[in-house]
DNA sequence: TTGTAAGCGTTATCAG
DNA sequence: CTGATAACGCTTACAA
């Protein structure tokens, strides 16, 4: 931990204590203990306790964390590995774990896994002491059984029997995107996702995949392209799909950054939204709805996402085994990136 | 902290501690300490030396920060604290921080101000022993002195005497956007601004304002209009400030999410951008080249201020005194929003 | 009802 | 060079 040469410490300043607060009350500092943190069925004289708190106010006493965690074993707070925060998507997941975990009074350790290994970070986090550990579309399986073993841990995305944990419903996401692209009457759709086996991609491009198998107009092979999840790599991939002549009247995404870079290759390309094409993303992030025309889309609860794993998290500290929610469901956002066909294909 | 009625903690789990390794390798604990976290400089036996880091490896000892922290009085961790972590902006920001906190074994514990106030943040990061804190577009003027007082302090955009900080060139961004616009021909600009007394916001619409003046074509009082830092913010003040038939050629808005709903508004009412009305951000997030057309704006080095303001408290916990840096640069990004008037308007 | 004693896992100060 | 011994601030039996 920051070692680093010779580092000179900030001059202590004189924090007030326990001790400062037991003497100005003249009592002892356990009963202090008693008092300020006790549960409501401690035993303490009326008057006592009454001194005890005055005191403590007066000295402005504040509890000291790091002492508390150290001898009850627990820190109170815990950490959120996401695999990107430059993602929105995620941002939100962030933003909802902290609304509970803040309101809980426990920290939230920030972890990006873009920018450190996660295996890092879940060593930075345990030497801290951390009570649990939320983590986001990151596979369990890729990160050492080991790392993960005395943890408190709670999975977004990323079912796994080993550990409890929240999803949305991706792969009826995918069926969504799809369907509404079915029901406007295309017949030749494509697909593009990351190649990252990250479970929630492979659920939606599984939903897509079966909806239009199950529509009897499968996606052809050269119509289902691969990239980074994110706005370059949807642009990229959109762009060499587009290139040819006969490319797919629709195209829905892994995820909307990726949409929003192929709507972004179809500017360039010339190519119209929707009359040409249709582009369905996925995720909804407030991006979606600030470009012109807005995104069609499939909405992920990203904060009810972080903010459920968060109360998981917590019902499995308190002791409470954490039954298995049912995934968040999702909703298809039909907005401005979407029409038939142009020209009406034969089915 | 966390007080909750009667929480069970989950059953401590046997850790290995200095002593385990201490008893391993036939030495006394203090010693395992000095080998272990000790400066290079500590003399002991080579021979022990290597008996007791064997011994750590193979009992897998890893330190527990909670209770260096406690003895050491600092955390080796720091608060970070965004107005708003959903702006793209201060995801930046974060991001900058985290960057440079974990390569020197900080934790970063997030605080979004959206969520929970600023008081509330800094009484939980104090509790926790904080090392530090950087505080990013929070007047240090809004929150009680005494709540600072004691804490060791970095803050972002929002220069003060009393702390250290770092700060982009807000009027000089204000400036360059204001100055493209005129260069461009146009001689009637609004501005599109929050109320907030932030300084950024301040500075920015201060070097907009009298770089106009300074072209002797101030701003019109009713075409300078306030609303939320927001795209729904800057939407809205976009509708009434074009709903006159009278409108400004071109808006400057105080950032790039207010832009971006000022660029719907466009979009709504008709107005081609940029033949009838040129808009310039300031920012500078991902969104901003993800719409058509792309959103001329100001660049503003997020993650620079997020790592630079990291690196400046990571100086003053090691007692070097930060020195005042200088404003991080900024740079005009033309892109697809802005162009010269449609009517050449009498000089 | 309240005080005493014993740690939690480290670091730090000093005698051996 | 090495190893007791004392904190750090707090919780938690156990006595008084």
């Amino acid at each position: 931990m920051a070692q680093g040469p010779e580092r000179k410490r900030t001059p202590p300043r004189p924090r007030v204590t326990m001790r400062d607060v037991a003497r100005r009350a003249g009592v002892s500092q356990p009963l202090v203990s008693l008092v300020i943190a006790g549960s409501p069925t401690a035993r303490v004289a009326e008057a006592t306790r009454a001194r005890i708190l005055a005191a403590a106010r007066e000295l402005g006493y504040r509890p000291n964390v790091v002492a508390q965690a150290l001898v009850q074993r627990r820190s109170y707070s815990m950490g959120v590995i996401v695999p990107d925060l430059r993602n929105p998507f995620f941002t939100d997941v962030v933003s909802g774990v902290e609304r509970v975990a803040a309101g809980q009074g426990y920290a939230v350790l920030l972890c990006d896994a873009a920018e450190v290994t996660v295996e890092r970070h879940l060593d930075a986090l345990r030497a801290r002491q951390i009570d649990g550990v939320i983590i986001d579309a990151i596979g369990a399986a890729s990160v050492s059984a080991d790392l993960l073993a005395d943890l408190n841990v709670v999975l977004i995305d990323a079912p796994s029997a080993a550990f409890p944990g929240v999803a949305s419903d991706a792969a009826g996401a995918g069926r969504l995107a799809a369907e509404h692209l079915l029901k406007l009457g295309h017949r030749r759709i494509g697909y593009l996702g990351p190649a990252s086996d990250t479970w929630a991609f492979r659920m939606r491009e599984r939903g897509v995949v079966q909806a239009l198998r199950d529509a009897g107009v499968p996606i052809r092979p050269d119509d289902l392209r691969r990239a980074a999840p994110t706005p370059d790599g949807g642009r990229g991939a959109a762009k060499t799909l587009l290139a040819r002549p006969d490319h797919p009247t629709a195209i829905v995404c892994a995820n909307d950054l990726m949409a929003l870079g192929a709507l972004k290759a179809c500017a360039i390309a010339g190519i119209a939204v929707p009359a040409d094409l249709s582009v369905v993303g996925c995720d909804d992030i407030e991006t979606a709805r600030l470009v012109t025309p807005e995104l069609t889309t499939v909405h992920v609860p990203a904060r009810g996402l972080g903010a459920r794993a968060a109360r998981m998290l917590l019902q499995v500290l308190e002791g409470t085994p954490a039954r298995a929610a049912k995934p968040l469901e999702v909703r298809l956002a039909v907005r401005g990136t979407t029409a038939p066909p142009r020209l009406p294909e034969a089915g």
